[in-house]
RNA sequence: UCCACAAUAGCUCAAUGGCAGAGCAUUCGGCUGUUAACCGAAGGGUUCCUGGUUCAAGUCCAGGUUGUGGAGCCA
């Protein structure tokens, strides 16, 4: 039997004898012409059978092919402008076809289907052209994330998903009996970070994270992964350094790996290519006044309504999304309300009622993507806010007394991976972005 | 939790209160450059559920279920 090769390969073996080992993507006859696009994970290729140039056994065969049977082929490799493939501009003449199980009645055919008909089939969906080329970005970015951080010094540590107290609001948690005890599904591992910092110096964390909000949404997963770093002495504008670097490098990854990929998806490459550091940066006092000013222009009374906004509100995804439309780039705002952020945000020298936090809101109303902040370094402050939070002091003692033993001002941020990718992507929602959504009504399968 | 919209063939959708329809998919036949092929034929229905109005309900009314989009909350 000849090589056995990977079809993203395939450039390799032109004029050459080859085996492939895949699922029949999609099929076309025309008399004794048949076409049969085949998959094997790495790529994609139409394979040619000519009735007269192959067994008529092995032509049979073909012209029965169903779609998503797997197959074992083999046939001469040959360059072909015509052929659409992944890569494009290779065919393979097809000599013989073993099926290794026919698949009957697949239900994905190549047409339009529903949002429900597709999650309810996300384990076959899977396999589609589209969603496979998302996934394959999507690992795009995780790996140029991790090398980002890796390359900077910044070590991945560890943070455990079952915990015993809460990271910030409490309302948003799933509990588990803990052997008799109640604990709870993190979401977030940031506090832990915080611990691993101080024997690191610059950690990342990068896992699920878990919350029970009852949001439906475009931009919502209830199970999602976020990666979060922490940095040992670094301030708001270091840390915002470091984002921008972070994402731009991100971008530029996906750009020169996963060009076809965002062309198979019918995202609109330009808006991408624009986007090297540096991001603009604005404060949130800034922000309400672009807002309010935007408001007083805004012909439509419901969209007037949506933007509507008072100093001290956060913004909602109305807000973000008029925000971020005023550049074309990601933007940072900076030093929000204390109110509306979480306990631990270090507050501004001066002035209390706002905070060392940063938001990056993305372009194209893809909203907010990172969320960060210094932290607050002085125990009696730290426990002072805990108070004012209603937090039970006891569940943070550890936390505490990490601001006790040598604290230095510190900050860090947390990225959601896939609200990153539907951005990258361009998608309208974000459930394609992972490859088993759990949402509201949907934990199957 | 709130607001809006929807549910009809395997899928995507039509159908003025008056015979349940089309395209695709499936099966059969034809076709040597297709890639959402094309041409011809056939099979395929608990119109989401419960109740009501009416001579007559897929269609109107009430309640429910499920889904979609949005809000709030957040990454």
């Amino acid at each position: 039997m000849a090589t056995t090769i990977r079809i993203a390969d395939i450039a390799n073996y032109v004029g050459q004898e080859v085996t492939l080992k895949g699922w029949v993507y999609a099929k076309t006859g025309k008399g004794r012409l048949h076409f049969v696009r085949v998959r094997d994970g790495s790529g994609q290729v139409q394979c040619v059978a000519f009735k007269k140039e192959i067994d008529p056994e092995y032509f049979e065969i073909v012209k029965g092919l169903t779609q998503e049977s797997s197959v074992i082929i083999t046939g001469e490799v040959r360059a072909d402008e015509r052929a659409k493939g992944f890569p494009a501009g290779y065919e393979i003449g097809l000599k013989t076809v073993e099926v290794v199980q026919e698949a009957v009645d697949y239900p994905i055919t190549p047409k339009e289907h529903g949002t429900e008909f597709l999650m309810d089939r996300r384990h076959l969906w899977l396999r589609s052209n589209q969603q496979w080329a998302i996934l394959r970005i999507r690992a795009t970015i995780i790996k140029a994330l991790r090398d980002f951080l890796d390359n900077d010094g910044f070590l991945l540590v560890d943070t455990p998903i079952i915990t015993p107290a809460a990271g910030e609001e409490t309302t948003t948690l799933f509990s588990i009996d803990y052997f008799g005890d109640e604990a709870y599904l993190a979401q977030t591992g940031q506090l832990y970070n915080e611990a691993n910092m101080m024997a690191h110096g610059k950690v990342y964390c990068f896992g699920p994270t878990f919350r029970a909000e009852k949001s439906k949404t475009r931009r919502h997963l209830i199970e999602f992964w976020m990666l979060e770093p922490e940095i040992a002495y670094c301030s708001l504008e270091e840390l915002m350094d470091v984002e921008e670097q972070m994402v731009a490098y991100v971008v530029q990854q996906v750009l020169e790996k996963n060009r076809p990929e965002l062309e198979a998806i019918g995202r609109d490459i330009s808006k991408l290519e624009v986007l090297t550091a540096p991001f603009a940066r604005i404060s949130y006092d800034d922000a309400v006044e672009k807002l309010q000013a935007a408001y007083e222009k805004e012909k439509d009374p419901e969209q007037k309504e949506l933007l509507k906004i008072e100093w001290g509100e956060d913004f909602g995804s109305p807000q973000e999304t008029a925000l971020a439309e005023m550049f074309d780039k990601p933007v940072f705002v900076y030093h929000y309300p204390s109110a509306v952020k979480a306990f631990y945000m270090q507050p501004v020298d001066g002035r209390p009622e706002v905070c060392r936090s940063v938001d990056l809101l993305a372009p194209e109303g893809y909203g907010e993507i990172i969320g960060g902040s210094e932290r607050i370094y002085d125990a009696d402050l730290l426990i002072q806010k805990i108070d004012e939070h209603g937090f039970d002091r006891a569940n943070y003692e550890w936390y505490i007394e990490l601001r006790q033993y040598g604290t230095v001002p510190h900050a860090g941020f947390g990225l959601g991976i896939e609200r990153t990718v539907a951005w990258i992507c361009g998608l309208a929602h974000i459930r394609e972005t992972i490859p088993y959504a759990r949402l509201l009504n949907r934990k199957y399968p």
